[in-house]
DNA sequence: TATTTTATACACATGTTATTCACAATTATT
DNA sequence: AATAATTGTGAATAACATGTGTATAAAATA
């Protein structure tokens, strides 16, 4: 997953810090800018994947940032996800998210940012052709797998676990990083949970599609 | 082609007044709006299929007075076509179009404009027939659901929720976005009062239109 | 104001999903 | 081969999300 770069931007010192390193425990590389300027040269010289975008800030707010970085077709494949605080008006917003944007509302609880964010990411992938592999074929949007065309669903945690494996085919994940993925940072579980939800996929989807790497982790094969 | 009803709305009385002359002589129906604010009006009262609107005016800008009417999905069929001067920042501007928009720079030329207005309710009769989805069809302007050709009057919330869903059939709509399209984001409502509406659609439509995704949110499937 | 319709609340039923745990099976190590 | 480490499995249970009946509030209508 070589796409994971996320720029912050928020003016407050305490959300950046909490989300980076909320953010980069879950293994995404980040970066973070402090209003809509220094975030506008972020996006030129860090080349973002994904903008965690605040809305309320001095000077620029988020809408006009947003405008800014869309007004260039260069960078049209940059999601960005605002972060809003429940107050403000969300009319403005709405527009913007038939554009393909998301917004998650303050505060910000890290397990959900997180999911909304592995969803973006997920959606991002899916917009580049789409990959059937090895017969199975997720549909992020509908919140549905395909199996050799037939639609499967999938409870919210399988549906993630496959995803992460299944957004890089052949890589090993460990258990740890798929704990973070999936279940956040913050979340302790027993051992055996991870084992007890791909055993649940292997049920549903054949045993073929994931393996087992002793000591390690698992991967989806191709 | 029943529909061509278009909706003017510039500060300047002359253009105002032109573009209307131009319109009508060539079989459309037009009707005028001189700000943001009596545009937001006339979109509700004179349900116009296309709007051409300027962007520079006193008050509210068109940008805004766009995002606004394109924040309420009801308002997702009508066409948008701005207005620019050369010398206004284009860049705003782009970023809107890729939602399916247009602009004609001024100074306007008549014939100009008038085969971009034709293009563009060529595409939205395109667009029309897709609305009968899975037997389900909504009128936005008698605000009435269509059942099998039966009509069937739905409340408001009711009404809204459904328009909601089935603007976007398989896709997923999380409850918070629900929240936020259909009762606004001030507002707080308890836990359970998305289910109660989605009941009384489903006891009104049938079952098999709203599919839960657990954990998620709801979906209009076709 | 009275009446009806619509919207929301709430407690609880229901069903699903997530997790745990003891133990079996497997693989690796010596 | 024996042992240790790791993963798989079945079943139980906890946690949770959604559906439902009914009550109540709010809004619309007469």
């Amino acid at each position: 997953m070589s796409k994971n770069k996320i720029l912050i931007v928020d003016d407050d010192d305490d959300i950046r810090h909490l989300l980076k390193y909320n953010l980069e425990k879950s293994g995404f590389i980040t970066n973070v800018a402090a209003n809509g300027l220094e975030c506008l040269e972020m996006v030129k010289s860090y080349n973002p994947d994904l903008i965690l975008l605040d809305v309320m800030m001095p000077g620029m707010d988020g809408i006009e940032v947003c405008e800014r970085i869309k007004s260039d077709p260069q960078n049209k494949n940059i999601f960005i996800c605002f972060l809003t605080a429940r107050s403000e008006d969300y009319s403005q917003i709405a527009g913007l998210e038939a554009g393909g944007d998301d917004y998650v509302s303050k505060p910000i609880k890290p397990k959900v940012l997180l999911s909304r964010i592995n969803a973006i990411l997920r959606r991002k992938s899916n917009e580049e052709p789409k990959e059937v592999k090895n017969g199975i074929q997720i549909n992020y949007e509908k919140y549905v797998v395909l199996k050799n065309g037939e639609e499967v669903q999938l409870p919210k945690k399988e549906f993630e676990l496959l995803s992460l494996l299944h957004s890089k085919p052949n890589f090993v994940f460990r258990r740890e990083q798929i704990l973070n993925h999936v279940w956040g940072t913050d979340i302790v579980v027993g051992d055996r949970t991870i084992d007890v939800h791909i055993r649940k996929l292997r049920e549903k989807l054949g045993d073929h599609h994931i393996v087992t790497v002793k000591g390690i982790g698992y991967k989806y094969i191709t």
